[in-house]
DNA sequence: ACAAAAGTGTTAACTCTACACCCATGC
DNA sequence: GCATGGGTGTAGAGTTAACACTTTTGT
């Protein structure tokens, strides 16, 4: 589960009290009951730690199914997930459960470092081509704060002027008409947007290559 | 697997004999051993339909997990894999397996056709962003070729004056310096292409909000 | 007035599509 | 010569990064 806390991305770790692995922190999951499948399993999962319904988004990663990637025990096979939660949100967590940022993380258990790596880099691709942005961002929120979690996503400084541009071309920004006062040193007052759609979409589906234009198909 | 044949895009597909879904069309797979990774297994199982050195490409592509995917039996989670052929490769297949191009499936067991359609779309989304072509095509082959085979892949004609022109700014195509004659109608001989690396490279890695470029960081 | 923060205008570079045109060959 | 298929030139549209500039506020 990743969020953008404190300007940096974070991701949600509990600390394992016993082998394999005690004391490392290890990302939350669990076994597969008989009568849901992988989604509505790690969603089972999740709630143990955060109420569900602040899950922003969720999709699969990738299978990891190294024969000793847990050591000491038949093999677990692991479906991965990317999980978001908004910035705004604070989820109340058990006491064994912490946010950790991606760029530093405690000694981990298992492969789940990789799947972390894994996840950053889904986040960051979609986040190019897709809205996803959604997810990680609050109801309303200014430019300068969208672009303090754009930057904190993909790991470099995201121009604010540009990112204005490029989202509201493609129609995925809408202004809500606030505006929110300047802090105590000044400064124009910034506008409120919000993203129109809360459905993950895409918006840059292929680079090249695209099929060929309607007028083209004219006599 | 998929492969481009005859002109169209084509799965490989063998009939069930038993129940449950008999004479149904179901795509190769099968258990996961104790000393092996998804990985490894699936080419195991291709190895019973195909030679593996001919498969030039294999990634996951997600995992299928409803309960009900399989009826009748205790639920079954499967890893989805997209495995390429070549074009200039005519594997040797069992009598129970065929080929059938992807437009015009037969009735498929299970979730294979959902399963298909994921495999398609990867394909077409990454023959635009990556050098994935290398995995379609022969060793040496003209752009006519090249285009047929991005074509048949993505389900529309593609302009070869368009296709050579973006794979070789990106750096992906190289002459071979040799041409082919023309048939009896003509024309001018083609020249022989090939792809520079026969390893998956990202070549248009983020559509929009790239990283700052280098030159912004001088003094 | 001045500093600070937000937002807009503008330019230059780059990429891709479309289409006109030229090239090399068989008949 | 001329039809046929292969290949190149080029113009135009569309995006984006960079940066100068304007706007709006607090002190």
């Amino acid at each position: 589960m990743l969020q953008v806390r404190d300007g940096s991305l974070q991701v949600m770790l509990w600390q394992r009290a016993r082998e394999p692995h005690a004391h490392r922190w290890s990302l939350p999951g669990g076994g597969l009951g008989d009568d849901e499948d992988v989604e509505e399993s790690i969603r089972r999962q999740l709630a143990e730690k955060v109420d569900v319904r602040q899950l922003s988004h969720v999709e699969q990663l990738a299978v990891f199914s190294h024969p000793g990637r847990v050591p000491g025990r038949p093999r677990v096979v692991a479906t991965a997930f990317l999980g978001l939660v908004p910035s705004h949100i604070d989820p109340v967590v058990p006491s064994d459960t912490a946010w950790h940022p991606v760029d530093a993380l405690p000694p981990t258990a298992f492969d789940h470092e990789a799947i972390c790596d894994r996840a950053r880099h889904r986040l960051a691709s979609k986040l190019s081509y897709t809205n996803l942005g959604f997810a990680l961002a609050p109801p309303e929120f200014t430019i300068s704060a969208l672009r303090a979690l754009y930057s904190a996503a993909l790991g470099y400084k995201v121009s604010a002027t540009n990112l204005q541009r490029v989202l509201s071309r493609r129609g995925l920004l809408e202004p809500t008409g606030a505006t929110v006062p300047p802090g105590p040193a000044g400064g124009r007052p910034a506008a409120l947007f919000r993203f129109v759609s809360g459905r993950l979409r895409v918006t840059d589906p292929f680079a090249v290559l695209r099929p060929p234009s309607t007028r083209s198909l004219g006599p």
